[in-house]
DNA sequence: TAATTATGAGAAT
DNA sequence: TTCTCCTAATTAC
């Protein structure tokens, strides 16, 4: 279930456990050549926005996307054989992460990094996050706010449920065309604090008071009014709002 | 045991 | 706009 939050967390576990040492690099499933990384030292886990970036000395750096479905598996002893389907094992002295059904695990050349970085908005989650370019981007769409907040190259990192929520968290409308710097900017803030709640917590917070509730995603009612939850298509995904918090305009 | 569902994104039409 | 890919977890039967 894999949004920016729970991809930097990822990141941070997997940097924690593993930075530093030499990698045990294998691929169960067979579908990933291991060898550039195989018995490398990992120097840094990195993420930006839903994508992961794994630097290894003497390789070029390895890209995972989970996608919709994919995930990590983690064992404290890396002696645990891994599933057949793992599609990669990392490993190292007292841990093992096995990456299942990712829709991107692949070596990127420096080329490709930075091409994979320019692709990319603004990430709520990233320390080097530019608001201002931020708020410039979401400003500057054209379409619906709560489309462009799915376009990774306005902001990275938010998904579905985040969408969802921090939409109902600032009163917008999805629909809602032509956001002011303003709005925008007052968006990026509750983005900042709720991914980085939610990364903390793994999983989405938009509600810290109950951090297992949501407001509108997937419910029949919104949670601060009782309103029937308008359901619809928004950017190819199902968007959830309240028609009373999130007024049209 | 089987059906159902999923928080993504790129390619194909 | 529709199709396609990838697997686990949960729910239903």
């Amino acid at each position: 279930m894999p949004e920016g939050h729970l991809v930097h967390r990822y990141a941070r576990e997997q940097h924690a456990a593993l930075a530093g040492q030499v990698l045990a690099v294998s691929s169960p499933q067979g579908r990933f050549d291991p060898r550039p990384y195989d018995g490398r030292t990992l120097r840094s886990v990195e993420a930006y926005g839903k994508h992961l970036l794994y630097h290894v000395d003497d390789a070029p750096a390895l890209h995972v996307h989970l996608g919709m479905r994919g995930l990590f598996l983690a064992h404290d002893d890396p002696g645990v054989p891994p599933r057949p389907g793992v599609r990669v094992r990392l490993a190292a002295d007292r841990a093992a992460y096995d990456l299942i059904a990712p829709v991107r695990c692949e070596p990127l050349p420096p080329d490709r990094v930075r091409a994979l970085r320019d692709s990319l908005g603004p990430d709520p989650l990233r320390g080097d996050a530019d608001p201002d370019e931020a708020v410039r981007r979401l400003a500057a769409a054209r379409g619906a706010v709560g489309a462009a907040l799915l376009d990774q190259a306005v902001w990275a990192g938010i998904g579905n449920v985040w969408r969802a929520e921090l939409l109902f968290l600032a009163g917008l409308d999805p629909d809602r065309r032509g956001v002011p710097p303003r709005t925008a900017g007052e968006l990026w803030a509750l983005g900042v604090r709720h991914l980085a709640l939610g990364r903390d917590a793994g999983q989405v917070v938009s509600d810290p008071a109950a951090p297992d509730e949501r407001w509108v995603y997937k419910r029949d009612t919104c949670r601060r009014c009782g309103a029937a939850v308008r359901v619809w298509e928004l950017g190819a995904r199902t968007a959830y709002a309240c028609p009373v918090d999130q007024p049209p305009g």
